[in-house]
DNA sequence: ACAAAAGTGTTGAGTCTACACCCATGA
DNA sequence: TCATGGGTGTAGACTCAACACTTTTGT
């Protein structure tokens, strides 16, 4: 530790990745559109500089709220980017928070501190300002990590869903197809769903059983962490 | 973000959590003796600030270098801590690194920097400076989760080592004892150790064989993560 | 000969994977 | 009646936890 704390001092910025799925259970990440320099137009996470008076959390919460108008959501720290030269103009440190939402739930207020804010798909983004695409990546990874070991869905998710939503929650966050079958047993035996006498309306085939998570179950099972090989 | 970058800007640090085993497959943490306030005398984590011109991880290396002589090690990032009041003078982040080292092979160079350096058990430590108390459980924690699905050993052990000493560091690590017979089972079986023709001398009991880690298979196991429920 | 730790095998229960067909519904 | 997705069961392979005794060696 140094006697004094003059130091020439990088700057500290937040970012925020925020998941959300649409009803066609496509993973979206929310980005906004930059309206000045540098990367003028590009989009980019949300984020900001941190104030001297707010955790790196409420910073994180305040930015997004601002850019976005997103709040009253889980945010989780991701990792710290502070390699030189990820901002052009000075050396800039980086704290990534991550958020899982149901983006039906969460309505964007366009605009908002001049900036456009929008969804965009996993798999079909645009180019990213600064190191974001990096930033992504690693919480896209992140996230895959996640699934295995603790349950994900009830952010995600509407509050009532069928099996075959959650499923493809899985296929679209891990990357691949899982047999229908097991990945109902395995989740149905962990106790966590509790079904519903509640079906699907408006489909033209037979309408699909609604469930919902079992809040204390999931809780639990998020701090006990579990293993869902799949 | 902000039209300019001339805001007060928090002062931002680096800590080193630096676990290293003992002969005794005893887990010890690396602390330093601060040597001026605030805190002073008091044992804190090895760290400082980070310079304009060095990434996040060169300046854990740089800092843990200097205080305490350890180098050449690997370094992972563990968590951002940057809450108001940590530091009872100013506004300070610090980005907290972990690593796992056999401290037989890394010896301290004490009073380097005019600080004192040493191991503590992680059974037995002081108190701890700022907030560093609650970094070094969270690094706890993840080393404890980490275990689960990642081999960890290499690091730790010495390059020879029998199938006692791994298993207890285990025990050590995850706090609760393991069946012999299970645990070695497992272990084997995932092909990760290689059996050499030598044995343990110098004990007043039937001397055990040598094992070592096969490199190869053991970067990958890290890279693709395994499940070892214990 | 004894103390101390090394080393080893089996059984029964549970879990995993792979796989294919009938069911209910709305159009 | 047909198209669409909903829903279900089983066999064989594998893995897991629980458990105790014999072997080797140095003192």
């Amino acid at each position: 530790m140094p006697y004094t704390y003059d130091y020439p001092r990088p700057g500290l910025t937040v970012d925020c990745v925020v998941f959300g799925l649409d009803e066609q259970i496509d993973l979206k990440v929310l980005l906004i559109q930059r309206q000045i320099p540098p990367f003028q137009h590009q989009w980019a996470l949300p984020g900001g500089f941190v104030q001297m008076d707010e955790s790196l959390e409420d910073a994180a919460r305040r930015e997004l709220r601002e850019e976005t108008g997103v709040q009253g959501i889980f945010l989780e720290q991701l990792y710290t980017f502070g390699d030189l030269g990820r901002d052009p103009r000075d050396r800039i440190i980086s704290v990534a928070y991550y958020a899982l939402i149901n983006l039906i739930e969460y309505p964007l207020q366009a605009s908002t501190d001049a900036e456009d804010a929008a969804w965009y798909s996993i798999e079909n983004l645009p180019s990213l300002a600064f190191d974001h695409a990096q930033i992504l990546k690693q919480a896209i990874r992140r996230l895959q990590g996640k699934v295995r070991y603790e349950p994900i869905g009830f952010e995600l998710l509407p509050q009532k869903f069928t099996l075959t939503q959650i499923q493809q929650l899985y296929e679209t966050v891990l990357g691949h197809p899982l047999d229908k079958r097991n990945f109902r047993k395995k989740l149905l035996k962990m106790d966590l769903l509790i079904p519903l006498d509640e079906q699907q309306t408006g489909v033209a085939h037979r309408a699909a059983r609604l469930y919902q998570f079992d809040q204390s179950k999931y809780e639990l099972l998020k701090q006990q962490g579990f293993n869902f090989e799949v």
